[in-house]
DNA sequence: AGAAGGACCAGTGGTCCGTA
DNA sequence: AGAAGGACCAGTGGTCCGTA
């Protein structure tokens, strides 16, 4: 049950090894490792070789078609990333050094999961309990082999996978629609704004009360530019725009 | 209206100011000011002369009995501070250079109403809406001219504040007794965590489920303090203390 | 060019400890 | 001594920008 959930190419324990050694080493003489600006040296990352387990059907490749480094895994060195996402259909999956976005909303799910362990600990230990995808969560992910999970990528899609949990349907055409016209990952993403601001005219434009009424969204922060769309939506979205003094700003259109 | 709210001692304006030359005289030269661990030389906050509409009927005095500095306003040099707490009786009002405990509770109402206009103010911007008396909610209050509100002061009642809230009769009682003993407010707030402990207990000692069911009360954090005897009275209430392995700990006696 | 993510930074929760 | 609160600090939310 825990296999299914590891992505198609993910690192494995071998690279945070490589971590620890990369922090190590720049703590020179035990002085408290200074982290100036320019802390982006070191490479010393490593790719494991993949094993039968990590094949679950979700990916696929990385394999025989490596290229960059001959024979086994890549040399110390390289720098390992996720592949880049592509626009596919809802079921299709992503091919050649590509993911896919079923992919994409699998690793907020995955999140969610490791948010519920962390609840879990927390209640255990006493300690103050989570209800959002902290940096706790983000920490306890990659310490426990999730190393594929990282904040700036969960945040930067948050939106996206909002439209997927409130109107599935609607992200399912919008995903082919998109791949039909063959739209980079950076158009799709934007095109995904747009009805989420529509769904929450419904609600006052109270987008956060729209995440908050869905248990799988009700854990993730509503991004920042949402928000202010969603704002921007609601005060000038009538027909003129008010040229009154400060105070009392445009009520909301509510229903 | 608002005046009612003000405390009987509380600073001004004026106080602000005296803050302000401080920080900028810190900064000799221009550079960045440093902040090391030394910043705490300069006394320069000044007190007003109490005016007629700051008589408010909450405590009284701070005004002929000024002894420190002969006439008007204590003189420059002087670093004012809210007077201490004693334990007094529901509805006693404090004397001599002394705050009651209704004023102590009167601040965590203040405090909530800080926090609806800074709520109002976050949706009326499209902003982040906090739910809880945050940093911004203490930094709004000072700045709309509560200065005697403080973030440390707040946070080391907040218990008592949760007992007043759940069991006001209790609290009373207990308020009671310990103005009788003598005692002082030290020991009077420590006698405060023990009947939430057992509060909780009804609750599966989830103390941040009886916070959060009451309204006035779910605004505060609970306090580490608070939670982490909750934890310890969970764990070791019952009979025999678990000499089993690691995994799963204690079971909550649930009602 | 398009995209993934290490690392930075302003402001947070929490509370110590120099102060009165 | 008992108590109020300025100021500190580790770890947060947020995202930029050097990287691949």
């Amino acid at each position: 049950r825990r296999l299914l959930l590891l992505p198609p190419n993910h690192l494995d324990a071998i690279s945070q090894e490589g971590l620890s050694e990369e922090r190590e080493a720049a703590g020179s003489g035990g002085e408290p490792a200074r982290k100036g600006k320019q802390r982006r040296g070191g490479k010393s990352k490593r790719k494991k070789a993949k094993t039968d387990e990590d094949d679950d059907g979700w990916g696929e490749e990385e394999d025989s078609s490596e290229t960059e480094s001959g024979g086994g895994g890549p040399a110390a060195g390289e720098r390992q990333r996720e592949h880049p996402f592509i626009v596919t259909e809802p079921g299709e999956v992503a091919r050649a050094k590509k993911n896919g976005l079923d992919y994409l909303f699998h690793l907020y799910e995955q999140c969610r999961e490791f948010l519920l362990q962390v609840q879990s600990l927390a209640k255990e230990r006493g300690q103050k309990c989570p209800t959002k995808v902290t940096n706790q969560v983000f920490r306890y992910a990659k310490r426990t082999g999730a190393s594929y999970i990282n904040k700036p990528k969960m945040r930067h899609y948050v939106h996206c996978y909002a439209l997927h949990c409130l109107d599935e349907e609607g992200s399912n055409e919008l995903r082919r629609a998109f791949k039909e016209r063959g739209e980079n990952v950076g158009a799709w993403r934007q095109a995904c704004y747009k009805p989420l601001v529509a769904m929450s005219a419904n609600h006052g434009y109270d987008i956060d009360a729209l995440f908050n009424a869905h248990p799988r969204l009700s854990i993730w922060y509503v991004p920042t530019k949402l928000r202010q769309m969603c704002h921007v939506a609601r005060s000038g979205g009538g027909a003129a725009t008010s040229a009154a003094g400060g105070l009392p700003p445009p009520p909301p259109p509510m229903f």
